[in-house]
DNA sequence: AATTTATTTAGTAATATTTACGCATTGAAA
DNA sequence: TTTCAATGCGTAAATATTACTAAATAAATT
């Protein structure tokens, strides 16, 4: 909870502690229910947005986008990866993309004041296990809600734009390393992965042959445990194979679907 | 030629013009010799770096880094992406990365000058076609230079680690979009390009199955003309489909090497 | 003029991977 | 007991990749 003197106190003389003419954007992915969603707050105004925060003078971007990541999720320690930078859009531009700083603050704050000036912003997108986020707000946001891809809302500023960006980004890096091991629980079966790997790349792959690719890699490994799901075959458990996976990761792999 | 006293009023002012918190580098690219090749640029210190500028508070991103493009090459209209956002290295952080602000600046013009503050870089590539660039410099160079990728002299800042990610990202994005149309005359031979190719992704590629790739996908297409070169058989020449080339550029594609 | 050298062209064959698809098993609901 | 549908477990054909050799070429050398 941030009083009124803190909020005013922030606008007045945040400029001294935050750069000026930056900030940070954070694409939240986790999966759950097989949809991939993402983590959207809510500013006071009603609007939707990513979560974004201001970069301190003295913290490295990737530490700043781990602060903002661990004050909306409590996780640390996550996959998190720069993929873009914005500055270019006409709202960016204008500098009048601050619903912190509505036009009065140009009267009461004077006209130069830190919240006015263009934000180019520094667009990380993060892979996260749904289960394990423990969602919060603070100022500036309300609540925060984790929204299905294919039923996002009205975004302000260029979040849209910054959304798309990263899920295209996804999509391609999904080429060159696995993907799942952030975004799944320790052991997942077949239809989740397969799921998530459609969900990801928007294109359907064979139920059949999808595995087979995945464990001719070895990035993942197959239980004799099953998972009980009801009034059908109960599927086998696979889990990620630690080992290989990080090998994928580091030396690259090349992966058509 | 800049004056001394512009030198001083850009110092002094450009603060009031330019983004505080924010640089671009460029990695240019070009292909001679059949090697990758670099500009780099000589600051008045004797000191090398990649070619940089600072953002105009009016313009985007992607007009500054063409501006920069342009002002070192004549070249427009050139294949010019954005890689990475660098911030976060001691060198950056501290604030005290720039050769046209040494130590006396902070006397002479305030310790809170603008160019003494922390400035995080948007990294941009380009590819361009080495015999059309007319290298020029101007403040704060002193000349430009083209320098084999595997001969490259001491870079200030963090420009060393910029060029290794420009590389990597390269590296990466080869699998995902045909590269070369950007770096190659407009007609080349086989030779040229496998060595384009084998340089950038820094492995031997066998001379007899890699042109069967490049068209199998249709981005190359062989001419009746031949190239002489000498006391061997004259290689036929070579073009691109701008067609495919350009579907596959913005569809993808996925190419194991 | 013949021979040499080395670059490039033009393949073939073996192997691996991908793609397409069907049938059997399973387990709760009807 | 039957039904339904999800999952497991394949097989076969098509395609791509990999490994590699020999022929053609063209100026230099003898």
């Amino acid at each position: 909870m941030v009083s009124k003197e803190e909020i005013i106190d922030f606008i007045k003389n945040g400029g001294a502690h935050y750069l000026n003419d930056l900030s940070i954007e954070c694409i939240i992915f986790g999966y759950h229910d097989q949809e991939l969603k993402i983590l959207l707050g809510r500013h006071s105004s009603g609007d939707w947005a990513l979560p974004w925060a201001y970069i301190k003078k003295e913290e490295t971007l990737q530490s700043a986008a781990e602060r903002i990541l661990k004050e909306r999720t409590s996780l640390e320690n996550i996959f998190l990866q720069q993929f873009h930078t914005f500055g270019d859009s006409q709202v960016r531009l204008a500098g009048a993309l601050n619903t912190l700083a509505p036009p009065e603050i140009a009267t009461e704050f004077g006209e130069d004041n830190w919240l006015l000036k263009r934000k180019v912003s520094v667009g990380y997108y993060a892979l996260i296990d749904y289960t394990k986020a423990e969602v919060k707000a603070e100022f500036p946001f309300e609540e925060f809600q984790w929204h299905s891809i294919s039923s996002v809302p009205t975004l302000i500023f260029d979040h849209k734009e910054m959304l798309e960006k990263a899920l295209l980004t996804l999509r391609n890096q999904i080429h060159l390393q696995p993907v799942g091991s952030n975004l799944l629980p320790e052991k997942f079966t077949l239809p989740e992965i397969h799921v998530l790997y459609e969900t990801i790349l928007n294109k359907t792959l064979d139920r059949r042959n999808f595995p087979k690719k995945l464990l001719s890699l070895g990035v993942i490994e197959k239980l004799s445990e099953k998972r009980k799901i009801g009034q059908h075959r109960s599927p086998f458990l696979y889990k990620f194979n630690k080992e290989k996976y990080g090998e994928a990761l580091e030396e690259g792999m090349v992966l058509a679907f």
